[in-house]
RNA sequence: GGGCCAUUAGCUCAGUCGGCAGAGCACUUGACUUUUAAUCAAGUUGUCCCGCGUUCGAAUCGCGGAUGGCUCACCA
């Protein structure tokens, strides 16, 4: 019963699974029909030009283009796609696109030959060409070399998206990046952008002596962070396995161990929501410091993204989404209390008890499903009220206790932490503490988590008894510092959505 | 999951009141030996997202569905 109107699925129109393979050609429009008959006779002639293994390129078009004085008259080679072709009879100008740059080629048909020039003018934009001969400076003094070899180095069978407008639908772009990357020259110097921030983030790291490391992907027990893992399994141990969500109690077990300054700068795997500032898989950095604490930390944020920014950039003042943002430090600072005292009008140092907070709740008219602690009710108050002013760089010092399972707690205040959030145009961009190493404290910790689990609480943390032991081991005291690397570099790149710097980002399959 | 919007040629997009499916780029043929969004002449290109309905007639109107975007909710 259940299964019959299921059959629609199975009815609705695949009936030529049998004759696919050789309707193909027939199926195809005149521009994919041409361009392999294109290739076929080169093929039948023996130019096949996908037996090209080769091609010897001396320079790139960047360097021809910057140093033209050095080059002017000398003979290189430099190969890429042709993107234009403007052909005049026995002569045509085409421009070719390297990964930094282009540049025009002047093909004359006394250059290279009849024979040559006739086949090189069946070649289409698009195509993978190697190009030989002397630079010079047309007439209208435009950079160009003067042909003397052109080689096919592949065949296009495909026309790429509209030369003018490029290829805006974004589905299209996402899944066809290197479409995007083709057609788009914005799209290729973010994501060169993206390359060169990060670099530029492992040299600061490395300068001040940290190291680099790797932990585990494949994690037993997922922790370090509120959030619902990936599950996956392993065969061989027949054990599932959680793609980690961040790399936290393995760093700290190196520090345990002596490392003293480690990172990691890796990607992270959450099994939530996707939205403009989410993916599922992201890229994160964590920092730990040894004998600091999460001052130091605040110190080492403000410097390591001006440092980045002043390197890349050239500046600390950016633009974001034609917001100005000033990155030079010092950074302003403000309690949790102090920005919801200042942006939701509530006094929390005046609040003693939960019944007290949740009444301020009310009066602000949030919602409260089920307990609510005081510290969940400020963080609640702080999100929704104070968050979104957040547009200049502001740490966000000292949370609760309760949302904070690994940071120490505030000498003399065992109600928050010592931990900040560091927000940049309201997004969290970064988060540290001074990391919780009292290893009774950290295991009453751990034990309240499970309880928030077994009470349905997805993202609570699950106990993790062997970073228990590493704790009594003895873990110095210790500053750590999470980055969310993607942001940072959405911020750097004025980047609207994590789409836009993500060369892949995670797409609902097609059919 | 809710709301709003979109889906037309390989790409970017028009399409009026319901009356033969359009443009630019790309492509094909021809002309042109310093062009550059080359130019000029001629030509080709369609599951109008899918299904059902209303109608003499649907790209256009109605209902249902798919995909995507924005947004709200969710989400350290």
């Amino acid at each position: 019963m259940t299964n019959v109107d299921n059959t629609n699925e199975n009815t609705s129109g695949h009936a030529s699974d049998n004759m696919e393979e050789n309707s193909d050609f027939q199926d195809m429009n005149e521009i994919l029909r041409v361009r392999r008959q294109k290739l076929a006779e080169l093929q039948e002639n023996g130019k096949d030009p996908f037996e090209i293994v080769k091609y010897d390129v001396t320079h790139k078009t960047r360097d021809i283009i910057d140093s033209f004085d050095t080059f002017d008259g000398q003979e290189v080679s430099i190969a890429g796609r042709l993107m234009s072709k403007r052909g005049m009879g026995k002569s045509s100008f085409c421009d070719v696109h390297d990964r930094d740059g282009k540049l025009q080629i002047y093909v004359q048909v006394n250059m290279i030959g009849p024979e040559a020039y006739s086949e090189f003018k069946k070649y289409d934009i698009g195509d993978m060409v190697g190009v030989k001969g002397e630079v010079f400076r047309t007439q209208k003094g435009e950079i160009s070399i003067k042909v003397k070899e052109v080689v096919l180095l592949a065949k296009s069978l495909r026309p790429l998206p509209e030369k003018w407008h490029g290829l805006k639908d974004t589905d299209m772009r996402y899944r066809q990046r290197y479409l995007d990357l083709i057609v788009n020259p914005e799209v290729k110097s973010t994501f060169i952008l993206r390359s060169k921030i990060i670099k530029a983030i492992r040299t600061f790291m490395d300068n001040r002596g940290f190291i680099e490391v790797d932990t585990p992907l494949l994690n037993t027990i997922p922790g370090g962070a509120a959030a619902r893992p990936f599950i996956t399994h392993h065969n061989t141990l027949d054990i599932d396995l959680y793609l980690r969500i961040s790399p936290e109690l393995y760093l700290k077990r190196l520090i345990v161990g002596g490392l003293e300054k480690v990172y990691e700068l890796g990607r992270m795997f959450r099994n939530e929501g996707m939205s403009v500032k989410h993916n599922p898989e992201f890229s994160m950095m964590e920092i730990y410091e040894a004998y600091n604490d999460y001052k130091g930390m605040m110190e080492l944020t403000e410097q390591l993204i001006s440092t980045v920014a002043q390197e890349i950039l050239g500046t600390t003042k950016i633009s974001y989404q034609g917001t100005e943002i000033d990155l030079t430090p010092p950074w302003s600072r403000m309690t949790m209390c102090e920005a919801v005292k200042k942006y939701a009008g509530v006094d929390f140092d005046a609040i003693a008890t939960a019944d007290e907070a949740k009444k301020a709740l009310i009066s602000k008219g949030l919602d409260i499903k089920g307990a609510v602690s005081k510290g969940e009710a400020m963080n609640l108050m702080f999100e929704t009220f104070a968050e979104e002013h957040l547009i200049q760089p502001t740490f966000i010092l000292d949370y609760p206790v309760e949302i904070s399972p690994l940071t120490k707690k505030k000498p003399g205040n065992p109600e928050l932490t010592e931990r900040f959030e560091v927000f940049i145009y309201a997004r969290e961009i970064g988060n540290a503490y001074s990391e919780l190493n009292d290893p009774i404290d950290q295991k009453e910790r751990f034990e309240r988590q499970v309880e928030k689990r077994e009470s349905g609480d997805e993202e609570a943390n699950m106990m993790d008894d062997d970073y228990v032991i590493a704790l009594e081991h003895g873990l110095p005291p210790t500053g750590g510092l999470g980055i969310g690397i993607d942001r940072l570099i959405m911020l750097l790149t004025d980047s609207y959505s994590i789409r836009d710097i993500l060369l892949f980002p995670t797409m609902k399959p097609r059919d």
